[in-house]
RNA sequence: GCGCCCGUAGCUCAGCGGAUUAGAGUAUUGGCCUCCGAAGCCAAGGGUCGUGGGUUCGAAUCCCGCCGGGCGCGCCA
């Protein structure tokens, strides 16, 4: 069954291009005042302009040119006209209450869509250096880049999760001397300890259990080994209660071991877009749009970041991902001009605006009406563990997707913490449990749910929340377009709000089996899609809390 | 100084260029449990949408200036 709501807008939008040719397509809109109508269009005053007459004598000849077509596809009542020129629109009754059905039949894939033509996409996120705990930044990284890959998958695209892991380079080498001066039991600010150094408590863990498994202090090499080995592992495990997992781990020290960074080097220097001074080889960056010219290969003869950058991200285009996210925090926004300048360079026939950046603000944590930014294991920031801990995995990833990227997030910990019910994830998630409580309340057969009729369904706050179940499929596209996973938790939201209001208003368990089977049909619809929802932010769905 | 981002109710934030009252949550105030979970609902008060211009029939939304805030401006990563 056609979207009622997509199929008028498509008549309304052809009947546009006939009077105005070449007019954008207009989308249809939701009235804030209930009197306008379901949906209302505009499109006869956006084309009144180009079609040089009154947007009301557009509007009327619209309405007329369309008026069979409208019956006949029965997606709603006849059009009105407005105001200016406003065509207002109302669907019947019965197309409202299909949804309903349809989320029941389709369960886990109702809001799902199968796109045609299905990308290979990745999503590139947290990537954090093996250099000390995952901090709040990744945290937000993780959550969001997470809900984007399942917000992406659920549009019928075939995504890979990735992880890049930076075990190469200077701030490995600072680890393995800070583990190093620990293990000699040097502490930071004594004489001896390193100028630069990883100064939290976690590093004197390391060292404790480097020594204890017998190896020599002194051995540089070994001591880096052991810490990237152990601050992986213990990424992994914060990941993992943190509820995210990655497909891929791509290693940096790979892409020197297999050549692939002095393959870069090479092809740039090939291009011509490369210059000696100063010692050093520059890469002509500015001519694609960069304040200055970048280094490449430092006097000492090292690469500078930058390079292996462009080397990894050239094998995600050898890789076969056409579309590339990568999930970032704002203070790495100058890569984003230096890493496409790179690959441009090369001249491999990679689109200019490859890849795609989601860059966040940083998140500020509140406690006690106090900034808190110091945690006792890492020292200098605050940790995810430390949220999941202090507030629970579902809060913390709730929390963190319910912005938008670009805003700084205040993560208020009392708010999660001290009082459940002013945490919009609990009110979400009571709203399923809720749900599922009258279902065992009434412990019928579900099947007898499905096959209820819909159309003892006549009150405006079930036509009105079956309207909201509607816009799933829809809310859910949009947000994966536009890479907002904020979208979907203002949504749960305010679905669970018209729940909640229609559960205190409305008995669901009614005398009547045929209305109270309805009443059924209609929450298990809720429930589903609460639940489909709360799955793609990677936040539970309780059936008793 | 330059570049990117942000300025919407006391606080935290939505808001796709459209219809007389700009929305949520929270906080404040007042109501609602004989009845499916009160972790809930209903109602009230609270806003010059930072500011000054411009474009438009129409601007919180688009463009420019200014003010305020964040981040970045290494042969660090």
């Amino acid at each position: 069954m056609a979207d009622p709501k997509e199929t008028v807008e498509a008549i309304l939008n052809a009947a546009a291009q006939r009077l105005a040719p070449g007019a954008a397509a207009s989308r249809l809109e939701r009235p804030r005042n209930p009197g306008h109508g379901d949906y209302a269009s505009s499109v006869a005053l956006q084309i009144a302009k180009a079609a040089g007459r009154k947007p009301r004598d557009i509007a009327e000849e619209i309405v007329r040119a369309t008026q069979d077509e409208v019956a006949k596809s029965g997606a709603c009542e006849p059009l009105e006209i407005a105001g200016p020129g406003f065509i207002n629109i109302r669907l019947k009754q019965a197309s409202k209450l299909d949804v309903v059905r349809t989320a029941l039949e389709q369960g886990a894939a109702f809001g799902r869509a199968r796109a045609a033509p299905a990308e290979k996409i990745q999503v590139e996120f947290v990537s954090a250096n093996p250099t000390g705990p995952l901090h709040v930044g990744h945290g937000r990284q993780g959550a969001l880049g997470d809900a984007i890959a399942s917000l992406l998958e659920a549009q019928g695209h075939a995504v890979t999760r990735e992880f890049y892991y930076n075990d190469a380079g200077a701030q490995i080498e600072k680890l393995a001397l800070s583990v190093q001066a620990r293990a000699k039991g040097l502490a930071p600010g004594d004489a001896g300890w390193p100028l630069e150094a990883y100064n939290g408590e976690y590093v004197a863990d390391i060292a404790r259990d480097y020594l204890s498994s017998g190896k020599p202090p002194d051995d540089l090499e070994a001591a880096r080994a052991f810490a990237v080995a152990y601050l992986r592992r213990e990424q992994d495990a914060d990941l993992q209660a943190f509820g995210v997992k990655f497909d891929v781990y791509y290693l940096e020290s790979s892409l020197y071991a297999e050549g692939k960074v002095d393959e870069v080097v090479r092809k740039l220097a090939a291009s011509g877009k490369t210059y000696e001074k100063d010692g050093a080889l520059w890469l002509r960056t500015t001519e694609y749009g960069d304040d200055k010219d970048r280094v490449m290969r430092k006097s000492d003869g090292t690469y500078t970041y930058f390079v292996p950058d462009v080397a990894y991200h050239l094998t995600k285009w050898q890789r076969g991902f056409r579309k590339v996210i990568n999930v970032q925090g704002t203070d790495h926004h100058s890569t984003v001009v230096r890493v496409r300048a790179g690959l441009q360079a090369l001249g491999a026939g990679i689109p200019q605006g490859y890849p795609d950046y989601v860059l966040h603000s940083l998140v500020k944590v509140m406690r006690g009406g106090e900034e808190v930014k110091i945690s006792k294991r890492a020292g200098a920031y605050v940790t995810v563990r430390d949220l999941i801990d202090w507030v629970g995995r579902d809060a913390v990833r709730f929390f963190l997707v319910s912005r938008k990227a670009d805003t700084e997030f205040v993560f208020d910990v009392d708010l999660a913490l001290q009082k459940n019910d002013e945490n919009p994830v609990y009110y979400v998630q009571y709203a399923h449990a809720r749900v599922c409580s009258v279902f065992a309340q009434w412990g019928g057969d579900p099947a007898r749910v499905v096959a209820a009729d819909l159309s003892l369904l006549k009150s405006d706050r079930e036509l009105a929340l079956a309207q909201r179940l509607g816009e799933f499929p829809e809310m859910l596209a949009t947000a994966a377009k536009e890479l907002a996973p904020h979208s979907v938790a203002f949504y749960l939201r305010s679905l669970a709000g018209e729940f909640h209001s229609y559960y205190n208003a409305e008995r669901v368990l009614v005398e009547d089996e045929g209305l109270r089977l309805a009443r059924l049909a209609l929450c298990a619809a809720v429930r589903r899609t609460l639940a489909n929802g709360l799955s793609l932010l990677g936040v539970s769905a309780p059936e008793k809390m």
